[in-house]
Order: structure tokens, then sequence, then C-alpha cells
DNA sequence: ATAGGGTTAG
């Protein structure tokens, strides 16, 4: 058998699996087993392995400098369709020589602008398995492609590898597994990983590794950490940049501080460091949210005129739908108008937002309107449109109206979402059917659907104003079993629930346990008791509400949220380490044991 | 040839 002959089947085999039933399973199968696909065999034979080490220049041919090419441009565009990477991938691995080690990288690059990343995964396991070189940058890649696709533990065993193969990894190795670590709320790793580089003098992050601990570090929540390293970035050796700045920005507005915000996008400018869409985008979320309205116009217009930056659809999205939720129907149609005169053209999340503004207003048949003219634009609904139909559909009471449309987009081929499941539940527990609803819930947890804590907040309540409440606690005291764990809104909905239905003792017992888990009552619960109280004087409630003024409730009341401000404050000027590990106190005690 | 920001739905 020839060398051709076999790699040629070896290759139509692989593309068969890739392309057939198997080929949903991903990558990662491939990974962890490449002997069920009869590989081992293949490898026991040294002669039938590609001769790659051929010199590459005495046999470069015309399809070589033609693939380069289409290499260079789809590596930053990405294919069309996915079955173009996976033929170009066949025809690479039939041409002798072999294309070399960029060109196979730029063709997982390409996949990975696809976000086809289990496809990159498996490509790059077809490439070890015959014997096609790889260098650092192709296994940096890929631990990048895992680290999308939520296999961390597939991306260290890939880290490890790196070390067997004799390759050091780089600052973008480093700084693609702390992103990954951070993408999945290992935020202590992420931290050690980061201090360890530092403090083992590894290397030197980088403005990217900067930037990528500290929007995870706002992401997760440690704000103060965030805020404590950007000061230090500052007087480092890589000081921040637009996209710091940027997550910094993101993360104050997140919390509603408007202000803060606008006073480092000023900072900024000053620095000469120059804002973008992106800087932008928070900012004008946040003063819609505090309708600050005439700071949005005139903020919108100092970005066009003076900055010369062109907002972009998740800019004008925000603004349509701040716009629409304050009931200024007009100036949203206004931004719609001003996105096609743009040419940056409205898109789904456009059109959602708006036939979401049209049910608010109770003007369904907009909303419709609007559905048909998308669809004559060949916009494409997706499982958000719909929601947002059947909720408007349920509130209106009309629940066979709605399960018509929940049929349709069955039969259009979208999955239902955990909110198409939240929005029915709902409608049914609306129409007073509390024990029709728990039957869904049971019947799409049977269906193997994803069932969060929102769907249980929504069942809750719903059984609860239905004078379900032995129900609800059953549910309460399941949802844990299921692995959904009771948070802060939990805790307040159930004994919301029991106080209504003058269950007192039992809501004292939640509260108690409630407190024990950490969290307090919210404004709504206080409310309540002090209404209650108004007209009963029971001794437990007088107790209940006594406990949860003391758990401390009042800095939340009747809805509004008051944040708490933060100060921005400079590190001290101390030695590099020092500095950099009192940011990280739980770590500096691992790196000494 | 490789790494970092944002929009709709309780």
């Amino acid at each position: 058998m020839t060398l051709m002959s076999v790699s040629s089947r070896f290759c139509s085999f692989l593309l068969r699996r890739r392309l057939g039933t198997t080929y949903s399973c991903s990558g990662f199968e491939l990974l962890s087993s490449s002997s069920s696909i009869g590989l081992v065999h293949f490898h026991s034979h040294t002669n039938l392995r590609p001769k790659y080490n051929v010199p590459h220049s005495t046999h470069i041919s015309n399809s070589h400098i033609k693939l380069r090419h289409l290499l260079l441009q789809k590596s930053k565009s990405g294919f069309e369709k996915l079955d173009d990477a996976l033929v170009v991938f066949d025809k690479m691995l039939k041409m002798r020589p072999l294309p070399n080690v960029i060109d196979f990288a730029q063709l997982l690059t390409a996949l990975v602008v696809m976000k086809q990343y289990p496809v990159a995964v498996s490509l790059f396991r077809d490439i070890c398995t015959l014997r096609i070189p790889v260098s650092i940058i192709t296994l940096s890649i890929v631990i990048n492609c895992c680290c999308h696709s939520n296999r961390l533990d597939y991306a260290f065993s890939l880290f490890a590898s790196i070390f067997k193969r004799g390759f050091v990894p780089n600052v973008v190795t480093y700084t693609t597994l702390i992103r990954g670590l951070l993408s999945q709320h290992k935020s202590a790793e992420a931290r050690l990983l980061f201090t360890n580089l530092i403090k083992l003098k590894e290397l030197q992050p980088n403005v990217v590794t900067y930037s990528t601990m500290i929007n995870g570090l706002c992401k997760t929540g440690h704000i103060d950490m965030a805020l404590w390293l950007f000061r230090f970035m500052g007087k480092s050796d890589s000081p921040p940049n637009t996209v710091t700045y940027t997550a910094i920005i993101d993360s104050l507005c997140k919390r509603g501080l408007a202000d803060d915000a606008l006073n480092l996008h000023s900072e900024m400018m000053e620095k000469g460091i120059l804002p973008n869409v992106w800087t932008y985008s928070p900012i004008f979320q946040v003063l819609c949210n505090f309708n600050r309205w005439e700071e949005v116009s005139l903020l919108l217009k100092q970005m066009i005129e003076d900055m010369k930056i062109s907002p972009n659809v998740y800019t004008f999205n925000i603004l349509v739908d701040a716009y629409s939720k304050s009931g200024k129907l007009d100036d949203a149609k206004e931004i719609i108008e001003m996105m096609n005169e743009r040419g940056e053209y409205p898109n789904i999340v456009t059109y959602s937002t708006l036939m979401q503004a049209y049910c608010a207003e109770g003007q369904i048949d907009e909303a419709l309107a609007v559905l048909d003219r998308i669809k004559i634009k060949e916009i494409r609904p997706d499982c958000c449109t719909y929601n947002i139909l059947l909720d408007a559909y349920c509130r209106r009471l009309q629940l066979d109206i709605a399960m018509d449309l929940y049929r349709n987009m069955v039969a259009e081929g979208l999955e239902p979402t955990v909110e198409t499941h939240r929005v029915l539940l709902n409608g049914l527990c609306r129409l007073g059917k509390p024990m029709e609803a728990l039957n869904f819930l049971y019947k799409i947890q049977d269906q193997g659907h994803m069932l969060d804590i929102v769907i249980y907040h929504t069942m809750l309540t719903g059984l609860c104003k239905n004078q379900y409440v032995h129900k609800a606690l059953s549910l309460f005291h399941l949802m844990s079993c299921n692995g959904v764990i009771p948070d802060r809104d939990t805790y307040n909905i159930i004994i919301r629930g029991c106080l209504r239905n003058k269950k007192f003792s039992e809501a004292c017992k939640l509260v108690e346990k409630m407190v024990d888990c950490g969290f307090l009552a919210d404004a709504a619960t206080t409310f309540l008791l002090q209404q209650l109280l108004s007209k009963v004087q029971d001794p437990s409630l007088l107790a209940l509400h006594q406990k949860c003024l003391h758990s401390g409730i009042q800095e939340e009341f009747h809805g509004l949220r008051i944040p708490k401000p933060i100060h921005i404050s400079c590190p001290a000027e101390n030695s590099m380490n020092q500095n950099l590990l009192m940011i990280m106190p739980e770590e500096v005690q691992l790196c000494k044991s």
C-alpha cells in the first residue's frame, strides 16, 4: 500500500467522520481516545508516516502558493461554510510536500474566527495523529479553543503537553489560560497563575494579560482588586490602554456609577488614550438608566462629531432599548432611522427590542407587523424574538395563541430556551393553573431541558400566588436536590409566600435559615411585613420584623438600589512584587507553602 | 500564524 493511498483513504475517513453523525460530538472525544478509530495500528507502521521533513522550498508548487493566499484571507474572515474549511483541510493533507506549520495554524485560526472551536480541536487531533509538526502557536490556538468550549481540563492537559514536546509557553499561552479560568469563574486560580508568573519571574505580563485579568476580576465581582491592579498598571511598564479603561468603565457603569465612569472617560482622553465604540456603549447604558437624556444626546453628538467614532449596532441597540423602556418610542424609531441612514443596519436584537416596546404598550399587532417586515428582509427571528411575543400573549391570557406560536417556533427549528419555558410557566400560573404549570415543569425536566434558578422562582411565585404554598415549600426543598442552590431572591419569594398565606412560623424558620446562609430580607419582604404588622398584632410576626431589621436591609428600599461609592485609590510606591502580592493575600499564603 | 470590552428575555 502506498503512502498516498493510505493517506487519502485516511483523510476521507476523517472527513466523513466529521461530516457524518459522529461529528456533532465535537473534537473532544477524539482528543481523549484516538485508539477508538483504529489509529494505533496506523502509527505502528513507521514507513507510512508522511515525509513532512522534505524541505518545503524546493517543492513549492503553484497549489501551495494558492493555498497560502487562501489561508491568509480566510484566517481573517473565516470560511463561508464549515464544509469549505474541512474540504481545504482534506486537500492540505493530500498535498506533497505537506503544507507547513503556519499553513495549518492559519486554518485553525480561520475556524476560530468562525467560532467552530470543537472542530478546530478535532482537526488538531488529526494533525497530531498524522505526525504533522506543530508549534507553540498551534498549541496556544488549540488551548484557546478548549477554553472557549469550556473544556479547561483539556486546555490544561494541552498546557502540560507543551513541556513534554519541548516547547516553552509564551505570554499569549498564559493570557489564554487566565482568560479561560476567569470565564469559568475560577478567579482564585486565575489570580494564582497571574501572581506566580510574576513571582517566579516566568515572564512579564503585557497589557493584554493585565486587561484580561482586570476584566475578569470585574466580571467575577472583584472590582476592588481590578481597580487596584488598574492603578498599579499606570505605574508599570505596561500602562493601561483603551481596552483596559473600557473594562473598568464598563464595570463602573454596571454598578450604576455614571459619574465615576464619566470621570475615567475624561481621564483617559487627557492622557491621550482614545476611547472607542466599546468605551461609549456602557456609558450610554448607565446615563439612560438614570434618565440623563440630555447627556445622552450630547455624548452621542460628541462621539460622532468630535471623536469621529461611529456608533455600531451594539451602541444603537442600547439606545433603542433605553428609549423604548422609558416610553420614548418616537426616539427609539428615530434611532432606527439613524441606523439605516448610517448603514449600520438594525439586526434581530434591534427588532426584538422594538417588538418588546410595542408589546409593553399593548400594541401586539404592531409587534407582529415588525415580525412580518423582518422576515421579508430575510432577518431570521430567534428564540428571544418569540419569547417576547409568547410573553405578550401570556400576559393577555391568550395561552392558546401562545402555544400555537410555541409550536411554530419549534417547527422553524428553534430550540426553546429556559426563558421560553419560564414564559409559558408564568402564563399557566397567571391563568390560575399552577398544577398544570408544575406538571409542565416536570415534563420539561424529563425531556432533559435545563431548569435554572429563574424557572424555580417563576414556579414558586406562581404556586404561592395561587395558594399552593405547601407545594411551593416542597419544590423549594427539591430544588437544591436538583443542584440549583436557593439564593436571596429564592428565600424572599418563599418567605413572602408564607407570610401572605399566614404561615408565620414557617416564615420564621425560613428567615433564620436565610440569615444563616448569609442573605438578607429584601425591600419587598420588609414592606410586606410592615403592612401585615399594621393589621395583625402577632408576636411571631413582630419577632420576624425585628430579625429582618437587625439583618440590615435599610440600604435598599422600595426597589431602589443605592450603589455604594467606590474610592479609586493609588497603590503606595513600594517594591513591585510587594505591591502586586498585596492585592492577592490568599495567594501569598499559597505561594509560601 | 496565537491572547483582552458591549446589546434584547425575571
